[in-house]
RNA sequence: GCGCCCGUAGCUCAGUUGGAUAGAGCGUUGGCCUCCGAAGCCAAAGGUCGUGAGUUCGAGUCUCGCCGGGCGCGCCA
């Protein structure tokens, strides 16, 4: 609708280009928006007044000349020139209409277009550490990222779904240990806990899996660890130099082959768990792409020589730095310590060099909001590579806090204090969680209410909007019960008795869902699809309180399960795109 | 200290890439079920858009300063 009447005005300059009524130049585009008093029409344009400066005329009497040269079409009742230069487009009730037919026709397909034409969008998020459960932080990125993707299949992108597993790495050398303490525990041996170590209760479960099926066969003497070991924090000494330390004591008492068993072990469980919990929540991805695979292919070593080819390496204090600073970083950053490995750093440079590699157009990375400080240095070693760092759009969710009972939940992650994404699934369900996630601007902080989204009622906007779907359902059911059945034809034949002004409100508002579900994903905002559904499901309410689609004039009754039939359908449709339900019952 | 993000109704937030008289939800107050689902609807009250300047036909929106809040500034990941 919105296009359709762009490309009138279009036509209407491009006429008076012809015949010099306005320079040959090119023109700004054609700004055209939804209204927001009806009084104003239905679409406003302010081409008159942005173009006026360049004609060197008057705003209003360079409306009047455009006005004159559009195309009439039967869809237009008229057009109106209003303020310094508005030019106000009322639409035939034929041109609202027809949105009912196409919702009918098209079913699930409808609001879907070909803007992407195809093109390769790689969109990566979550991608949290595999050294325990996912939480609530990545909750919100998880239902975020996942409709990012969706809203941009929609539009006709080719899009691919992709976690990074942060499966090489301190980090995980951490993990392992910490699940061979835990199993030493099991073994009877006394070990004091590093202070760095992860001590989620889910650690002490891989341990037991450990001693289950290996019973002894991996203990030493608690002696043996520790003996001339660095002091841990409790004892003045320092975390970092302890657990480090640790985990070389362990690699060597263990040997190669059972160490890397233990890793696996730890991280193999963990990752099912992350894959089980998001495939619960909705999300599936393409590809879980290994960072080892990178160093193990030589990938990391590759793109520091690229870097240096690029001339933007040097060696400083025994290390490797790479130039960033050069491209607008705040300094330059190490890509390989003076003891010889290469940083996460490095590792992140490789894969981002790789996703180009692999063909996609655009890529898309999903982060907290605590990593905004690390985009500089990404863009630049891209740069420094010669792929254009404005094809990666990296998009910041912030942090998710949980109030239950007017008060904040407490969450820390060390100690293992937080709330996991399985406890919030369970405790408020799939589809408020999935809803509740993406409700606001993914940089705004979210005040996720527990018991709101627990609440079954009005003030929850998921059932609100759920409410309305079941509601229309629920007519079909009434008009069986009471033996009448619906004839579309000839409901589609009437679509002129829909004159009550809920129904042209109504109307009005499914009209609109292209345009948001566009905007939406082009701004990568699903909050607007989320409002949007709100605003039409109270659209609905309000017309179904105010009058009977199951009346007794059978034609008008058609016309209005049209009606109800198409609402049912963009509800259906947009919530579809945010992974929530949409139920018949409730 | 430097960089990024954010300040809109009592609370939580929208605000259509600079447009016409700034909008929702919750909360408060008052109405609506002999009638398709009241998990619903309607109405009222509630604002110096943090603040001071600037840009222009026009600023909640863009620029700069200030105030207040969050995050980041590792040879960690």
């Amino acid at each position: 609708m919105k296009t359709q009447l762009q490309q009138l005005i279009e036509q209407a300059l491009q006429g008076l280009r012809q015949t010099g009524q306005l320079p040959a130049t090119t023109l700004p585009s054609i700004t055209l928006e939804r209204t927001r008093d009806r009084a104003h029409g239905d679409f406003a344009s302010t081409i008159a007044l942005a173009l006026a400066k360049l004609a060197r005329r008057q705003p209003r009497e360079l409306a009047q000349t455009i006005v004159a040269a559009l195309p009439a079409v039967d869809w237009i009742d008229r057009v109106e020139i209003a303020g310094p230069g508005f030019i106000n487009f009322f639409l035939a009730p034929p041109a609202y209409q027809q949105v009912v037919r196409d919702i009918l026709r098209q079913g699930d397909a409808y609001g879907r277009n070909p803007l992407g034409a195809g093109n390769r969008v790689q969109v990566e998020f979550v991608s949290a550490n595999p050294t325990g459960p996912l939480h609530v932080g990545h909750g919100r990125g998880a239902a975020f990222g996942a409709t990012v993707a969706n809203l941009l299949e929609a539009l006709g992108f080719q899009v691919h779904r992709e976690y990074y597993v942060n499966d090489a790495g301190r980090q995980m050398n951490i993990l392992a240990a910490s699940v061979w303490l835990r199993y030493l525990e099991l073994c009877g041996e006394t070990v004091a806990f590093p202070a760095n170590g992860y001590k989620g209760g889910y650690v002490r479960e891989i341990a037991a899996v450990l001693h289950g099926e290996h019973g002894a066969a991996y203990a030493v003497p608690a002696a043996d660890l520790t003996a001339g070991l660095p002091p841990d924090e409790p004892q003045g000494g320092d975390k970092e130099i302890y657990i480090d330390a640790l985990i070389e004591r362990s690699r060597t008492l263990l040997g190669e082959n059972r160490y890397r068993y233990v890793f696996e072990l730890g991280l193999n469980t963990i990752l099912d768990d992350i894959r089980e919990d998001l495939r619960e929540f909705g999300v599936i991805y393409d590809e879980w792409y290994s960072e080892r695979s990178l160093s193990e292919r030589g990938a990391v070593n590759k793109a520091i020589a690229r870097l240096h080819e690029a001339g933007q390496i040097y060696e400083k204090d025994g290390a490797l730095w790479f130039r960033s600073s050069a491209f607008g970083d705040e300094k330059d950053r190490v890509v390989q310590r003076e003891n010889g490995q290469t940083t996460y750093f490095a590792s992140d440079i490789a894969y981002h060099l790789e996703k180009f590699e692999r063909g996609f157009d655009r890529v898309i990375d999903v982060w907290g909001a605590d990593h905004h400080g690390y985009l500089p240095r990404v863009k630049a070693a891209l740069q420094a590579m010669g792929v254009d760092p404005a094809k990666l759009d990296v998009l910041l969710v912030q942090f998710a806090i949980l109030y239950r009972q007017g008060i904040r939940v407490p969450m820390s992650t060390r100690a293992g204090e937080f709330v996991t994404l399985r406890e919030l699934r369970q405790e408020v369900g799939n589809d408020p969680a999935r809803f509740f996630y993406v409700m606001r601007k993914s940089e705004q902080h979210l005040d996720f209410d527990l018991d709101l989204a627990k609440s079954q009622s009005r003030d929850n906007p998921v059932y609100y909007i759920q409410y309305a779907h079941a509601r229309v359902c629920s007519v079909m059911g009434k008009l069986r019960e009471k033996g009448w059945t619906w004839d579309e034809a000839r409901g589609d034949a009437n679509l002129s008795r829909l004159v009550e002004a809920q129904e042209e409100a109504l109307l009005v508002a499914l009209s609109r869902y292209p345009e948001v579900l566009e905007a939406a994903a082009l701004q990568y905002e699903p909050h607007q699809l989320a409002q949007y559904l709100r605003e039409l499901a109270n659209a609905f309410h309000t017309y179904y309180n105010e009058h009977r689609v199951l009346v007794e004039d059978g034609v008008l009754r058609d016309a209005r399960l049209n009606l109800s039939l198409a609402v049912r359908q963009i509800i259906r449709n947009g919530l579809s795109l945010l992974g929530v339900s949409a139920p018949e019952v409730m």
